[in-house]
DNA sequence: GACCCTCCCCTTAGGGGAGGGTC
DNA sequence: GACCCTCCCCTTAGGGGAGGGTC
């Protein structure tokens, strides 16, 4: 009935695309692909050549992340016919997407990396000078260090605040310092992820000044400690911001968190 | 024995983390992330905050589609720790290779676009003009046109025999007329894949030329009558290609494939 | 002898329950 | 009452067989 020389077996077609015969059964299954005949003694399935842009149109889905039960959307109503403009615009759409987020997080992979490379610095020397963005954040009244019971308590309180706010909280906690004169508040903070977030929206928000900090490691937590460690900065009467936090670390344990200590400097 | 007010149970990790309860315990099962206590009685797991990083960077990891049995790689040998140097390095390494393979995709869908404008452009006009890049193909000498049962049987021999000397076929396939003076040789052709192979490695292989053709659309198949279809051109003596390939669709049936005839224009 | 068929089990990173103890 | 436990079944796009007919 069919001219079987105008068809192809599956493993000829599988030849053809590239595409293995599984997939070829597979796409049967998911009724995306179906034999132009099917032998009813073997059972054998029979393609056109024309269908291998059928294959190849599946495998940009495939390749796009685009679910193939999907791809029958872009089989047009009359059997066989691929609607190319839309799937190639859809495909088009997708990898722009796509190509986006992955830019995202390539750049937050690159934010980290500096970090890294800071906190590498800051155990290499002594004192380090270091540029940092200004941060948005979460904050509560806070006295002692970072090692006592209570820290933990807080931190969780603070989550808890952020999320019930409708924020999220970022990656960074730690101390504040706030010293102006002969004033010194101190607060706990954890960093907001939102940008797009303004100060005043809530009282718990404070804006850490973005510039020139100098910055100190230590094994120990006590951000009341600033005046001795940068003592030639407190001599200086200027409104500081001191901050501390866990030291961005691959190397050290858990355990043994290990602290750095910023102080920003006169403008 | 522990001090759980410094421990977050699975729930609080979750929120913590914005990562599932399930997803938490599917670290558990492939080792990656191990409570630092399970109660014995009940069987709750119970986590340090500073777990909260592994967790972070097995998301950085499964955003990365490093597959996460991968990442015991990235943790050091004393427990606990993340080599995160390492584990970025190697994340901004495969986010650099995917963007790249996606920018390929992306070149791709943008040629196929071309493609189908060019058929779109032909179907609404007579004559188009159009300029075409060079294409190396692989060719065997054919008469007769594209709907005869020996087409579909010599274009299974050529793609037998690309494969068969290392090369792979592309998509675009159709008859080649060489005209020089009297002499018209004519051949049928699918273009090679690999753009590095050079003309002269096998001599089955023949470049066509890239520059401005004259393309026009037709139902039926026959590159013998260019003359008659672009009479301007076979008036005027100078070395032509004529190619004839099915139509790029979205449009028409299979069943009823159109037909589109190039001919090269004078330089 | 190479090709094709139909089962059937397995993969990744979890999601969605059911049924039953725990804080 | 909200939280957590252990099963158990399901998802995508196939890959890898076993056992048995077909070209």
């Amino acid at each position: 009935m069919t001219d079987k020389n105008r068809l192809f077996s599956i493993g000829r077609l599988s030849k053809l695309t590239g595409v293995h015969i599984q997939s070829l059964r597979y796409y049967e299954k998911l009724g995306i692909l179906t034999p132009a005949y099917i032998d009813p003694q073997s059972g054998y399935r029979y393609y056109t050549f024309q269908q291998t842009r059928i294959v190849e149109a599946i495998q940009y889905c495939a390749d796009l992340d685009i679910p193939l039960k999907q791809f029958a959307d872009f089989l047009l109503e009359q059997d066989g016919q691929i609607d190319y403009a839309r799937l190639i615009e859809a495909g088009i759409r997708m990898t722009n997407e796509k190509m986006a987020r992955i830019q995202k997080r390539l750049s937050f992979l690159e934010y980290v990396q500096k970090e890294i490379r800071h906190a590498e610095d800051c155990r290499m020397h002594e004192l380090v000078r270091h540029r940092f963005p200004e941060r948005l954040c979460w904050t509560i009244p806070y006295e002692g260090n970072q090692t006592e019971p209570d820290f933990h308590r807080a931190v969780y309180r603070m989550i808890s605040d952020i999320e019930a706010h409708g924020l999220r909280a970022g990656f960074n906690n730690g101390q504040i310092l706030l010293c102006s004169g002969q004033e010194t508040r101190s607060f706990l903070f954890i960093d907001i992820r939102e940008t797009d977030v303004p100060e005043a929206a809530f009282p718990q928000l404070i804006t850490i000044p973005g510039g020139d900090y100098l910055c100190s490691v230590s094994r120990e937590s006590g951000i009341r400690n600033a005046p001795a460690v940068f003592p030639e900065l407190f001599r200086q009467d200027y409104e500081k911001t001191v901050v501390e936090m866990e030291l961005f670390s691959e190397r050290f344990h858990y355990a043994e968190p290990v602290f750095e200590i910023r102080c920003s400097l006169p403008v």
